[in-house]
DNA sequence: TCAATTTAGTTTCATTTGTAACTAATTTTG
DNA sequence: CAAAATTAGTTACAAATGAAACTAAATTGA
């Protein structure tokens, strides 16, 4: 039997919008993290997360990765070479394309947030059983297919 | 037995970055639904949302229930009454607050968002079985009581 | 009672973000 | 091969957002 439908709307029962305000507040805990320590945005961030993943990606990549805009991407992108965290090189093939790696101070900073990120996610499901984390995977997975059936998967 | 935690950090992997991609991904869907056609932001139609709970809130409350700052319960709110979909009086014992409601024209538009934001909700969570639909619940509550302990449950 | 503090909401200004137009390199196609 | 179209990334400008300062009303407390 499905779960009927009720005909008023109500916000904290409302899954977008629970989906939203949880985000918001996990993305602001981990904030503390990279923000203040190390003056990075939530945007370079998570291009050195991609970065620190595969050196010597592109910036379109990383857009294609991280859901985020070509314009977005290289606004990070110069924050960061401006920071002195990543470098940029042409690439060989193709002239148009960009190959980014963690510089050396860049690198010595992704190793230090890996961890405390990684902990964070830890504490956030650390009142999960085990078998709840599993469901929650599955669950994230069809709510994302439902929500982007088009999207490719990475 | 607890799930260990990685060393490595992989993006698409982290809970914190897939709940953010799906919320923005879901709640950019459920915005094709009021943006286009009616012309409210995100915050604009959160505010209406909850006015059309509870006429006659002030502003203050409706940051409270929204997790919206006064600012921009306050930005949503004028251009909601230049919209003419809202409107203000100030509350009788006190002046600082205003009493909010729904104007004629924005209780039609509330009621006709309203099923169609409920509608995508479904959609969204149309493949999940009943069961899992309230294991979903639990998760999303335990997850948002481990983000935000301190927070207030509305 | 009346000065000091708090509360409700707005305004201002700086920063961030989004959209569109742009440059330059590569690929396609006739 | 060369014109046309596509792709990678940047720049420029407008709109949205956030933080701090501000106004006005209500409350507190000596």
């Amino acid at each position: 039997m499905t779960r009927s439908t009720p005909k008023n709307l109500r916000l904290p029962a409302f899954l977008p919008y629970r989906l939203s305000v949880l985000s918001n507040t996990v993305s602001g805990n981990i904030a503390a993290l990279y923000v203040r320590k190390f003056g990075l945005s939530l945007w370079q961030w998570r291009v050195m997360a991609v970065v620190g993943e595969s050196a010597g990606i592109s910036a379109t990549e990383i857009g294609k990765r991280t859901a985020m805009d070509k314009v977005a991407v290289s606004r990070a992108v110069s924050g960061l070479i401006e920071l002195g965290y990543l470098a940029r090189r042409a690439s060989e093939r193709d002239a148009r394309k960009s190959s980014l790696t963690l510089s050396h101070d860049g690198l010595a900073i992704y190793q230090k947030i890996v961890p405390l990120a990684l902990e964070a996610e830890r504490n956030l499901i650390a009142d999960l059983t085990d078998d709840e984390q599993t469901v929650l995977e599955n669950l994230l997975n069809k709510l994302a297919a439902a929500a982007a059936p088009d999207r490719a998967l990475w």
